[in-house]
DNA sequence: GGCAGTTGGCGAAAGTGTTCGCTGATTCCC
DNA sequence: GGGAATCAGCGAACACTTTCGCCAACTGCC
């Protein structure tokens, strides 16, 4: 046994994740054509991590539509703060906004980028 | 094969690091007695976990010490922005700070951590 | 209807990550 | 020195992820 509740996704079930946010809701032909380019992968493969996500809930799929249409579950924005929340928890335990800030902005962040989220602090900070 | 470079940590050489970052270097036994509270697992896994994680290049360790004392390869805050990257790219395929400060903001961020966030970020536009 | 191509799925194999039993080596204490 | 406790490591077992071979159902076309 594992965790309870929803487990985060896997490497490559991430990768179709992004896939399905690119394309929006997909057949399996499709996602498995971006899939293959960058991994080379085979068909079957991409069937069975969908029906697999499937099963874990990180994706749905129209059952009515043929070919099945399958779509990511969370949108991307969403994933993104899950992700970072339990990156936050994993690397310190808690919240330490500043710090990984610090981090992030040290990194790749341009001026411009940089700016867009000053801006964006200020509003948040009017509406708190 | 996998990647090459350094592996990003799994899920329990994570919870080790975040351990030795929190009690600096330190031998074996104080390293378990975390893990165990936490997992309620066994000495040998801790020391397989360490032996892996030096080989991984994760962590380093005193050989001259007895017992022998391991610390972290990597700073937290290094690690953190790694780690940060990393999802960016894996979530996003590239840069996208605003949407990502965005969702971490939106998240559990007080108005105190917002205002401090506010300055650093000003800060680090002067002098970019 | 009947063939060719596409789709969906099962179950097993291969690849990693995680756990621990067992075994020596070392240290401590009397 | 000798027994008990601690320490370090190996290799095997187990769990989960990722891959795919093979087969059945379906679709479109003549």
């Amino acid at each position: 046994m594992r965790e309870m509740g929803s487990s985060q996704p896997t490497a490559v079930e991430l990768e179709i994740l992004r896939i399905l946010w690119e394309l929006g809701p997909s057949p399996v032909r499709d996602v498995h054509t971006r899939l293959n380019e960058a991994k080379g992968t085979n068909y079957s493969t991409t069937v069975k991590m969908l029906s697999v996500m499937l099963t874990k809930g990180l994706v749905k799929r129209d059952e009515k539509a043929t070919p099945l249409v399958y779509r990511a579950a969370m949108t991307r924005e969403r994933a993104a703060k899950k992700f970072l929340t339990e990156l936050i928890e994993k690397v310190y335990d808690g919240s330490a906004m500043s710090l990984v800030l610090q981090a992030l902005a040290s990194g790749k962040a341009s001026k411009q980028e940089i700016e867009e989220a000053r801006k964006l602090l200020e509003e948040m900070e009017g509406k708190t």
